[in-house]
DNA sequence: CCAGAAACAGTCATCCTTGACTGTTAGCGG
DNA sequence: CCGCTAACAGTCAAGGATGACTGTTTCTGG
């Protein structure tokens, strides 16, 4: 019983099983931690042996730091598609609600555990800096596009920061309180806007 | 040579071991974070036993467990003093400034340590919840002192929970941001509490 | 003053993680 | 078609963490 395998060339097998790996770690640091994110718990994910994992990744910092680009890809990929299906572009609660999905997705879970272990971490820190800076420019675009009424407006500058800020503080607190207490959130900010933004 | 040791009855020796243990994990818990406080390190940092370590909480989670309770109490004497200090109580960017404090302090790095390694640990995540809830209250009450010419606008209950939020998301974005990019924070959150409780 | 319990001390087996190491296969350039 | 290299496979040693375990000291109630 041969292979019949469909031939693939070295660098698309290369490229898969990379993929596979990258994958197998951002699902793990959403399910388990960066804690529970070991090396042995990606290969079990990716099905893929310690070789190929340490030939692709040669240490496990390395193995984050490449999730961190993969995960800041994949973030603009999530935010785009839900500002496309939105019909009202230009309102205030539907910005806040697509906003507030980019703080949501498994990515941005992802994303946070590995902020936690970068307080400890200089490598993954400078990574984490890095892509900060790039995302903050998307996000402000992003706010550009969701509200194009209001870039002018004396309190835009103002006010975005602090909203920005305050989805990640209640998208962090959000593991230790009610899935109600953010619905208050998500109207608090919506008023707190119309009453800036007036 | 024998040891001339000032007596002291069990419970004291007990209480002072105690406390020795948790100060020693707190002190980790900032400094190493949550994956690197190990027993074996708060065992060292306190100078006892493993014994005594064990005796007094036999697992690392009881450990922990215990540590936000006692971190929760000290996080009460940070901001207490803070407002005693302060001279002109009622102003919004004194009030901010001391608020800001809190979030700062050491402890306050040991609670959000705790919160990123509670959502893979109900045991944690749990404790957490029920001091969450106390501390929310004591900054209610902060807040109330600290601006007792504004608890009757009707901007305050509006501005408080995303006022706390923000501090939350910059505190936690502190680490692969600048300091600069904090005090331009500050400045924001005084603009805003300006103008919407003017 | 003494029996017993609480508070400590020190060691150990077990488990887990990591990256190094050796062996094998598949594709690519010449 | 052939030698080489990248891609993968599987095993292993070293280190570290955890909690169980046994032994010793210190206090306290009767």
């Amino acid at each position: 019983m041969t292979t019949v395998a469909v031939r693939r060339t070295q660098a698309e097998r290369s490229a898969a099983t990379r993929a596979r790996i990258i994958a197998a770690t951002v699902d793990s640091l959403v399910e388990l931690g960066h804690a529970g994110t070991t090396t042995l718990e990606v290969q079990r994910r990716a099905a893929v042996s310690r070789g190929a994992l340490l030939h692709h990744f040669p240490s496990r910092a390395e193995l984050l730091v490449a999730a961190v680009a993969e995960l800041f890809q994949a973030q603009r990929d999530v935010v785009g598609p839900a500002m496309l299906r939105a019909q009202e572009l230009g309102s205030i609660d539907v910005g806040i609600d697509i906003l507030w999905l980019s703080f949501n997705s498994p990515l941005a879970i992802a994303i946070d555990e590995l902020w936690s272990a970068a307080r400890n971490d200089a490598e993954l820190r400078d990574a984490l800096a890095r892509q900060d800076r790039d995302q903050r420019s998307d996000v402000r675009a992003l706010c550009a596009v969701l509200w194009p009424g209001y870039v002018d407006h004396p309190n835009y500058e103002l006010a975005l920061p602090v909203l920005i800020d305050a989805m990640h503080g209640a998208a962090r607190a959000r593991v230790v309180r009610s899935d109600r207490a953010t619905a208050k959130r998500l109207a608090a900010w919506k008023e707190l806007l119309h009453q800036l933004w007036a």
